[in-house]
DNA sequence: CTGAAAGCGCTTACAG
DNA sequence: CTGAAAGCGCTTACAG
């Protein structure tokens, strides 16, 4: 029960030694289990650090090792949405950052959340920030062209998620390509439905553009119609699908026999636009998903989608990054497998409940 | 276009300073806008900057100023849960951890993320951890006693998220008793329900014992009749809400009138377990939630509630945080207000088309 | 096994 | 306005 009673000024290492009657290298040693300190050293040691309460300081630390521990993340905020809206857009980037810190953790990293506004011209500094805070950085879908990333890259390394490999970075990605194909098939074949149309997202994600062209050639492929154009561009938004539908009905234009959402968010803004209208989803306009957030298998009718396996790809983008960040390897981009989850909105029966919709009681 | 190409190695101010042809301290005076160069040294230390694409390292600054710019966070994950369902029961904590991470960036912090099993042993090193790497630290709900929050505390500010208020830390948290005081006047006066039941969170939680209290107390004072005791303790899931109905139906317990959830994820497992049993939610029985999560608009019957200021929690912990970091104030408890959200599960009736569940095309 | 000392990359008085 | 130098709190060869 020494009486050290620091009143604030920060606690050393110097003070634990004093306390401990060693050097601060002994200290230092105990403290990360180096070398074989002597079983009496050790005691003292560690006595001092639990009635001092001390903990290292990490930029110390980080300074001497060469090494901060902490991967940064950055991902982009809604924009026009509201708080509220803004809660839903982001249940896809919160699993992915999920992932990322669940992996990390096992390596004992910390993660760095950084977000930037949609349109916030600060952008390239809030990542430099992040940087030099991090050993490495996950960049998540449109946060940097591809010469930012090229010169960001020669000061850290860098994981990009949905994005396109750079050849100063490595993407993680999901397999749109097949989740695509095995949805219109789906569709086409075994409903039978002959007029699509698929509501895209941002124009310039690669994630969408994939889709897109996937769903295209699939299309067109069994020779179904589809709808196209610019009066089908959402923005991956909920308030987006609901407008694109808005304005459609308002020309009075005629809905496609089913329509299949860049993503989830998407589909639920159609859903919801639709049902307002009196559409009725299966029934008269099966809509699909992608991503398979939460919510979908809540709303009502439950929503077919595509299923990413959302908390992997930010556990895979980490594991790549730590493996850039020790120098070995983790040099090529991954793509991760999709499926297809069968629910109502694309006029599949409603599932049993031998197979409840929560994973309860099971 | 100089030929500067470092393979790797560590580009520090020094390289900078010395392709600008000036100090460190020149470099260190313009990236950080103190004092008034001469705009000539200004234009070479900036053009040496972008040409190396520098970024000063984040350690090297926190440990010259003393302040780190990082706020830490850590939370629980949930442990029974799968993956998938771990996605919803941790909608809260990413709502609130979305409000710190805006407030932070308003004054150039970033916030450190780490969360903790439920049954994690380590969870005071992985504290400690983020303690070493922020300069201060929001610990939410369950994380920490009184006297590991007191003995941290020693070392680093600390602002807890709905806990109880120590002598070492601040909390923040919800108005429980007016928001649970006008759920039960809802339930019992405007929709006449005589028998009701909380069904509990943790019991080890400060928010639940405050609005098990309070249930209590605004119950028993309209004469109304509860149901109590270990069969109705749940524990903030879903698989929890949804086991609590299991057993009681199976014991052929009578159902209460209304079902009042220590939170919507428990709802939301009782609502699911209830229309699996045929039990008609609201006609049979009523079912309310607490927290207003994204998902509870799209439940099916939506879900009446009480709503948390969610992301502004978030955003006051934060604040209260960087103000202790400062050295100003920032010294006492707050209580944000809560507000009764009337959907569907309580027996009222459907919102008119006029407003829409989502704030979209408004 | 242990201690004295150098060094990690910045910032900031202190002189000039 | 600008530079030389000290110092932030650790870790880690290097001697002993």
């Amino acid at each position: 029960m020494t009486e050290t009673k620091r009143p604030k000024g920060t606690l050393t290492i110097y003070d634990v030694a004093r306390l401990a009657g060693v050097s601060i290298a002994s200290v230092s040693r105990v403290l990360n289990g180096q070398g074989t300190p002597r079983p009496e050293t050790r005691e003292r040691v560690m006595h001092a650090v639990r009635e001092l309460s001390f903990v290292p300081d990490g930029a110390a630390r980080a300074l001497s090792n060469g090494l901060k521990e902490v991967v940064g993340v950055v991902f982009r905020r809604g924009g026009e949405a509201t708080f509220e809206d803004e809660d839903e857009s982001l249940l896809f980037i919160d699993g992915i950052n999920r992932g990322i810190e669940v992996a990390a953790q096992h390596r004992g990293f910390d993660v760095l959340i950084s977000s930037v506004g949609v349109h916030d011209s600060h952008a390239t500094a809030r990542i430099s920030g992040v940087a030099g805070k991090a050993d490495g950085i996950i960049l998540h879908d449109r946060m940097l062209s591809a010469v930012g990333i090229a010169r960001l890259a020669e000061m850290i390394p860098i994981v990009t998620l949905a994005g396109s490999p750079t050849r100063a970075s490595v993407n993680v990605g999901c397999d749109n390509d097949s989740g695509m194909r095995a949805l219109v098939n789906h569709l086409t074949v075994e409903h039978g439905y002959r007029h699509l149309a698929y509501l895209s997202g941002h124009a310039a994600s690669p994630d969408n553009r994939a889709r897109a062209r996937v769903f295209e050639a699939a299309t067109t492929a069994v020779g179904a119609e589809i709808q196209t154009g610019p009066a089908w561009q959402g923005n991956y938004s909920a308030a987006g699908g609901a407008q694109v539908i808005a304005s459609l009905l308002e020309r009075g234009g005629d809905l496609p026999r089913a329509i299949v959402c860049a993503n989830d968010q998407t589909a639920l803004g159609v859903i919801h636009a639709l049902a307002r209208r009196g559409v009725r989803v299966p029934d008269d306009v099966a809509v699909t998903g992608f991503d398979d957030v939460p919510v979908a298998r809540h709303l009502h009718p439950s929503l077919t989608t595509i299923r990413q396996p959302i908390e992997q790809m930010g556990a895979t983008a980490f594991d790549v990054l730590y493996s850039r960040i020790s120098g070995n390897g983790g040099e090529s981009d991954v793509v991760l497998p999709v499926r297809l989850v069968l629910r109502e909105s694309c006029g599949c029966p409603p599932a049993s409940p031998a197979t409840p919709a929560l994973g309860v009681g099971a």
